[in-house]
DNA sequence: CGTTAAGTGTTATGTTATAGCGGTATTATA
DNA sequence: TATAATACCGCTATAACATAACACTTAACG
């Protein structure tokens, strides 16, 4: 019944066209550098901090400088291409960027591998419980928590 | 029913008493430092970051470095009295120091205050969901999500 | 084809966090 | 109580994460 709630494998070559069209869609400008920046985080396969991107840019033999980067990641966030762990400093592919988001990120303490994984059971939980504090949330509500995957459990 | 599972709003004197008590109970050292660290949190009575900490020490006119902030901070947060909120890289004090930590905490993005607000049901929401992905969570997990207080709403 | 807005390069700097070393205070043990 | 072991803290340096501001280029659109 979860078995296909969870998100995060999908090849890149779809994911880059499925950006592509979605720009598109929208009158987005998916520019060669934003291009770049989403195919080295979906290749990634994992979250990267910002200065992990400005590597592989030098390792492409490129050259760009933070605000270059970080301009790039806040485009693709703003599409819904991206998300930003705000409690890792990374960013991650989002591979459903036209679904709604109600759900949770679980982050790897061990391999830090992180799954999106969709739930309506944990957004209906949360936007009870702030209500209940008085607190209003956005309709789409994506915290993360820490723990270990199914991997690194068995490896003990 | 919900009304008494928000924490938050212990005065400061009872707040040290309590750290101090658990502080000598477990053998753990509740020093000069550490103890002016957590009045500087329990007094702010909303989350701060270790630099807002450095700066009220040099109000003071004391003047210690970063790490020994952080490492007072990281004394408190082993022994449970402060929170450290990733998401916002803050800390806040916690005043339940002894009780289970079911919950989530609730920042309010426009003035910033943070609610911990007990609720066994997005506990239990998370993980269930976690189990289902694959994932298994520390017992206490204590997610951050953002949101309108109640004030700030009321405030437009 | 010229005007405007969007995107990018670049420099500089701001903010958050930790490594590592050496000295002092506290605790444990004899 | 002497002394060994450990915990704590001051300090310097630097790592890691992020943004402000301005100049220049390119694309969009009349």
């Amino acid at each position: 019944m979860h078995t296909d709630s969870v998100h995060g494998h999908t090849d890149p070559a779809t994911a880059l066209a499925r950006a592509e069209a979605l720009c598109r869609e929208r009158g987005a400008r998916f520019t060669p550098l934003r291009r770049r920046v989403f195919e080295l985080v979906v290749e990634a396969g994992q979250p990267l901090t910002a200065y992990e991107l400005l590597a592989r840019f030098a390792e492409d033999g490129g050259n760009p400088a933070p605000p270059t980067v970080y301009r790039a990641l806040e485009f693709l966030q703003a599409h819904g291409l991206v998300h930003r762990l705000a409690s890792q400093n990374r960013w991650v592919v989002c591979d459903h960027p036209s679904d709604p988001h109600g759900g949770l990120f679980l982050v790897c303490r061990t391999c830090g591998r992180a799954v999106e994984w969709a739930d309506e059971g944990v957004a209906q939980a949360l936007h009870t419980s702030a209500r209940a504090a008085g607190f209003q949330l956005p309709v789409e509500v994506l915290p993360e928590v820490e723990g270990l995957c199914g991997d690194c459990v068995d490896a003990h």
